[in-house]
DNA sequence: TTCATTGCAAAATTTTTGCATACGA
DNA sequence: TCGTATGCAAAAATTTTGCAATGAA
């Protein structure tokens, strides 16, 4: 966790720069925020955060940046588990990555696995479709909640 | 598609009772209509298509609806593509299925594989967490829109 | 300097709620 | 009949937009 992805921060950077677009402080603020939590934030907590550190920002630019950086695909927008009501955010990295979620502790569980890449070669061979993304989203109890939950 | 499951509506209408709530024929409707159309609908069309055939059908009886439905688990609440910004909804059904979705045509395809059980199998295993439930949602091209895709 | 971006406030959109009436059991 | 559920309208919550001022290149 926490580890200064600052080559991802770059990256993110010079493409919107690329594509004609400004580094302002409240953009580099906001992906900064979004790489530092793994990204798994909805617009209010992400302004919520992004206050403390800059108090002027306000919540429509983080809705205008949420949806540039959505257009430019530097973050993926991901449904993480039922009872997130609204959109989450992540910094989109290069390896596709999957989530599970504890539904008592909320905390994430990043994991991957061939058996992915081998589910989506059988998808795309039955069906004969193109895939472009895939998103796996499991829930459940983390060890620690599970381990309260049956005691002895 | 389109098969008349009228067993799994019998079964919704029952729980319902069970819980002391009422059938009422606005529920019906809404429950047939999540089930007609395999269910990959939001608030606002659901309250469309249910206008049609109950005119005097109000908005805040669908919201309403749809949370009792989750509330019951009748329901199952899914994010199945990028570019959906609501809330889709579906009938639960008893095995698990997940979901393809064309980002052209925007079509669903349901499939299952016994890879998903031994994938949920390996993360129980590697991060000793229990499974509740499992969302998956593939997107791409379906057949047809890669066909037109690649002319020739 | 120039024009994209911001903050602010107002509008639009989506969802929830209070209350009198209607209706299922 | 009794109370739950509905329709309606108003409120709350979430997201987008217009515009003058700011600031990055």
């Amino acid at each position: 966790m926490m580890r200064p992805n600052q080559a991802e921060l770059r990256k993110a950077s010079s493409i919107l720069r690329e594509q004609g677009k400004r580094v302002t402080a409240q953009r580099a603020l906001l992906l900064q925020i979004v790489q530092e939590n793994t990204g798994h934030l909805d617009a209010e907590e992400l302004y919520r955060r992004a206050r403390r550190r800059d108090p002027r920002l306000n919540l429509a630019t983080v809705y205008r940046t949420l949806n540039l950086l959505k257009d430019l695909d530097l973050i993926d927008q991901r449904y993480l588990a039922h009872d997130h009501q609204r959109e989450q955010f992540e910094l989109k990295n290069a390896p596709e990555h999957y989530h599970f979620t504890c539904v008592q502790c909320s905390q994430v569980i990043e994991f991957e696995s061939p058996l992915v890449e081998r589910l989506r070669c059988e998808v795309r061979r039955e069906f004969g479709v193109e895939l472009t993304h895939s998103c796996l989203c499991f829930e459940g109890y983390c060890a620690a909640c599970a381990a309260k939950r049956k005691p002895h």
